[in-house]
DNA sequence: ATGGTGGGTAGCCCA
């Protein structure tokens, strides 16, 4: 059994105290971060060796973006891809070695896309849209058993928002995001594993914005981050959690981490 | 209708 892990951590180096409290209480096999805000040179390597997590694949950058995956698995880094093509840090792939061999695990964090859900108007919803073709593009050559993780920036169900009517023009829960999300699923029939396990309608949110108040009273959440899986990966999945109380932790990260583990 | 908060890094960008 694996248990896989996903954050969108809103800078790994100020974070660390509630990352090594989730690692001591969750203890998933790896942890997929997004958002890490920091250079390779920087990344608190030896906070996660002393907890066992001595295997890293860092793809970071300075002040925004990056991404990291780290384990007690052994892995090997596969890929770096920039399905943006501006030489941002979005994406690291590792392939599992040891338990859970031959797995890949794809780490993503699709760009947000502005304020206004218009390329003609905003540059970054059009390379949003962009980015999800791209990805689309590969997803039809993937041929291993693949799990993709991340913080998608999209959330595709009306179960997936507070608020369906008053999100539909809110970038994040656009109908044109949510098509252009949906091709990229069908092209290599990922299965919404998360949806799996807390099946639709039920409420499911994994991000609380910092300028709402009150985030548990009001809970304006979104469910912006997912775990994918290739059909034969999702059907061994067991268990999915998502772990809502991080929000409300000392300095908490605007996301909460999910996890899933898989029977290998 | 608007601005609200938070992080990183150096005078704003990004979420």
């Amino acid at each position: 059994m694996i248990k896989i892990a996903t954050w969108n951590i809103n800078s790994v180096r100020l974070r660390m105290p509630i990352v090594e409290r989730f690692l001591k209480e969750h203890a998933p096999d790896v942890l997929s971060l997004q958002e890490i805000k920091t250079v390779e040179e920087l990344f608190p390597y030896e906070a996660f060796n002393k907890l066992g997590y001595t295997h890293h694949a860092v793809h970071g950058q300075k002040g925004y973006h990056g991404v990291a995956t780290v384990s007690r698995i052994p892995l090997k880094e596969i890929s770096r891809h920039d399905w943006q093509d501006n030489g941002e840090a979005r994406h690291v792939g590792v392939e599992l070695l040891g338990p859970g061999q031959g797995m890949v695990l794809e780490n993503v964090y699709i760009p947000a896309g502005g304020d206004i859900p218009d390329r003609e108007e905003n540059v970054k919803f059009g390379q949003k849209l962009d980015f999800l073709e791209r990805m689309t593009r590969w997803a039809d050559k993937v041929d291993r058993p693949t799990m993709i993780v991340g913080d998608f920036n999209i959330a595709p169900l009306e179960s997936d928002v507070w608020g369906h009517k008053q999100l539909l023009k809110v970038v994040s829960h656009t109908p044109l995001e949510v098509e252009t999300l949906k091709r990229f699923q069908d092209a290599h029939g990922w299965v919404d594993v998360g949806r799996e396990h807390i099946r639709d309608p039920q409420r499911y949110f994994s991000w609380w914005s910092y300028r709402s108040k009150d985030w548990r009273v009001n809970d304006r959440g979104r469910r912006l981050d997912h775990m994918w899986a290739s059909p034969e990966l999702a059907a061994r999945t067991v268990s999915h959690q998502v772990h809502e109380d991080c929000r409300g932790w000392e300095k908490p990260s605007d996301h909460v981490p999910l996890v899933t583990e898989i029977d290998l």
